[in-house]
DNA sequence: ACAAAAGTGTTCCAGTTACACCCATGT
DNA sequence: ACATGGGTGTAACTGGAACACTTTTGT
């Protein structure tokens, strides 16, 4: 190697590079976030996005799955890089360049497998409290990206349980866009994807005449995702 | 500060950060890429993006607007930030995370003010040279990213002079998308945005009609900018 | 006069919206 | 029987797609 290329290498600075995850999760009902006190911050009592150090010798998308990992031991999560946040002082401790990722996760899936190395709490979007650094900047950021994206592709599937019914597909895109949705439009929208697939059993318990669980067509699913334009179907009267 | 947490930075290994700039520019006819050969790689006649270390004090936009103003001494840029890649091995002199970030110039503008301090050369799409590192993951990203862009917002204002006119937006749409557009549908979708305001001049010497000018309603432009869905219109027959 | 590009209008179709009633079941 | 949420059909509208001729002017 020449040796000005590796002069060049040497004066500069290097700086600390982290990760932070913005998880979703949907309750039925809510949108949620999922934060952590983690031990080291515990004192002054701040909620934070889980996070952590990239490894030496590990991929950004590797060092999420493991974080990921580490607080939900679940594989096979959504996971999207969101952006990366390098202000010089958004860590008052030293400058650390945070790449922001974004995950969807159901929640059944997680609420029994819970790590006890963190206290976590799924957060109600318009119940946030404090939060560390700039993590509100990258939450909403992870917000409106949901939206975006959601509007385009079918991505709210990532949020919900394997069986699902559809007005339980309904309310959760109710709560990620705010807004309420004709239930014919949208049943009819949704149906017309070819994604889903009926299933012969019904849902007990919500209400009294049941509500027929569907799953999503995989493949379909998989092949189709880079397809899909203007998702949404129009609001409610 | 709890010395725990400074002890718990302090265990970290740092990286080097880096910053790469996908440039797009359009000549009236094709889409380019410019790339540079800077000094220090000259040996292996390899071309690379145009990039830079971010600096101890810089935000990742201050070192992303600096090293394009080194470039082409040009400021008011659109700049985004694309996706950061951090694979450990991507860059073999030593681990350097790269933020990857997306512009889009004017060539006109650029052309004169071109700055000596780099061999730059604009390349079509399709004739791209053998790339740095994973300069190439990086470009591909950012075509993908710009038709998408470009189909939901009327992004391609920034790659045309502040004057043009209506068959060289086209020109534009068609070079970024690869098809041809029905001439009367896309004037009518560009003009029903009402952000076009026609100017009394005609363009000379192209053609023998000549073809009038527009500019962009800049104000509307930059409140309009976030609310566009589905822009691209059809294809020509 | 003719060539070359600019400019413009209409019809058709598909997809979206708005809207209201019946169904199944648990209590 | 009644209350609660589940499930479906239709008419009107809007926006996109397809398509061809006239206009201007330099040569």
């Amino acid at each position: 190697m020449r040796l000005d290329i590796l002069k060049q290498y040497q004066a500069q600075t290097k700086c600390l590079v982290a990760l932070d995850s913005i998880i979703f999760g949907f309750d039925g009902d809510e949108l949620k976030l999922l934060l952590v006190k983690r031990g080291i911050e515990e004192e002054d009592h701040t909620w934070s996005l889980m996070g952590g150090w990239v490894q030496p010798d590990e991929s950004l998308e590797g060092a999420s799955t493991r974080i990921l990992y580490e607080l939900t031991n679940l594989t096979d999560i959504y996971l999207e890089q969101l952006h990366t946040f390098g202000n010089p002082r958004r860590d008052p401790v030293e400058r650390t360049v945070s790449v922001a990722y974004f995950a969807l996760i159901n929640v059944e899936d997680y609420d029994h497998r819970i790590s006890k190395n963190f206290e976590t709490h799924w957060f109600s979007l318009d119940e946030l409290p404090k939060m560390l650094f700039d993590h509100d900047a990258m939450v909403k950021m992870a917000i409106d990206h949901l939206r975006y994206k959601a509007s385009q592709h079918p991505i709210g599937f990532e949020l919900l349980p394997e069986k699902f019914t559809i007005p339980q597909l309904q309310k959760l895109y109710e709560a990620i866009f705010g807004t309420e949705l004709d239930k014919r439009n949208f049943s009819r929208k949704l149906l017309s994807t070819n994604l889903l697939i009926k299933l012969d059993e019904k849902q007990k318990g919500y209400s009294k005449k049941g509500a027929f669980f569907y799953k999503i067509d995989e493949e379909k699913y998989r092949k189709q995702f880079n397809n899909f334009l203007n998702f949404l179907p129009g609001s409610a009267s």
